[in-house]
DNA sequence: TTGCGCATGTAACCAGTTACATGATTTC
DNA sequence: GAAATCATGTAACTGGTTACATGCGCAA
């Protein structure tokens, strides 16, 4: 069954992972352990039923097993890395801010999508810090010197950063680039 | 009636805005509209409940009404403000990442606490933040040659983003210094 | 007079948290 | 054989989301 309905970040995650090399749900739980993905808790009431919600959606199925191990395995269906596919170009929509989603897909585009895909979500999230960054900026100019010490340095922080976002963005294109052209 | 237990981040958000000025929900409501305050979305539905909570823990009451306005207006009682302090002068605790609870606790700390209590929470703001980054940077340094490209990318976002957190508390210190030498 | 902005809410839902339960297996 | 860790889960709760309901006052 292939579900048509959005599901949580978390579950994307996990197929993400699971994409990569398969696992099973201890596995993954020990990964949110010691990476800082996305910034969800690694508690098994968290990950279980996330894991399970992608089992009904059809997206993992039982590892063929060669190498029985304890705990069972899990990999991605074809319709998991269609969903997965899918949900990675899709660029990051509303305020970004929080780039924690669009870091989460990122790091799954490797393996799954081809260079000008990836360029162009990067690109797209560049437009859009950019854009939010002027705004900010023209606020910045306009009434700093009417706003409160506190409230001055607040919005700062959010300029300072967004451009830490930005320069991140621009990097990362630029690193992208010049490993695709070493492939060449 | 003085609830014990922790209110809600949201709630505090509340707290803090209408001990600056005694605002209606529907002020509260636009507020959260124009200004990215912890990026909680402006929704009645997140609003209204919240500043009931607020109420029923005795943190708020009616406004003295002088001026009658349309939409009930609400002001601190004495308990919500010593409850707003406490929640104010605890440094933000667990792995900061995410600013914005420390954005919106620095934001209302002006008014309320002293130049001594402000500067602390910076201070301690910085060493964890500080510290966060050396584990990061370490582990860059490390493991980044035998790391896959956008994951080695990842890991460095996230120490831009550090990094840039970390600048900002530093300036925010020496603003706030400087502004209390001007006021002696 | 009709439609828009003010103003306050509720209902259904959702995803994640903490805390607990349970059994198997390994290690001391 | 006791303790730790592997491994998988459930239950109760929480706080926020979207969407809807409602009435009032004012301006075109």
């Amino acid at each position: 069954m292939v579900s048509s309905k959005r599901l949580p970040t978390l579950s994307y995650a996990l197929l993400g992972l699971i994409n990569r090399q398969p696992a099973s749900g201890y596995e993954l739980m020990q990964i949110f352990k010691v990476t800082p993905l996305g910034g969800y808790s690694s508690s098994p009431g968290a990950i279980y039923p996330a894991l399970k919600k992608v089992r009904i959606a059809g997206f993992i199925e039982p590892e063929d097993q060669e190498v029985p191990s304890r705990g069972q395995r899990w990999q991605t269906t074809l319709p998991g890395r269609e969903a997965l596919t899918a949900w990675l170009v899709k660029p990051v929509e509303g305020d970004v801010m929080d780039l924690s989603e669009a870091m989460l897909k990122f790091t799954f585009q490797e393996e799954v999508l081809s260079f000008d895909e990836r360029y162009s979500f990067l690109k797209v999230l560049t437009a859009r810090l950019a854009q939010q960054l002027d705004s900010l900026q023209a606020i910045e100019t306009r009434h700093a010197d009417q706003m409160r010490l506190h409230d001055r340095l607040s919005l700062k922080a959010g300029i300072m950063d967004l451009q830490s976002s930005l320069d991140w963005a621009r990097l990362a294109i630029t690193e992208i680039k010049a490993a695709h052209k070493e492939k060449i």
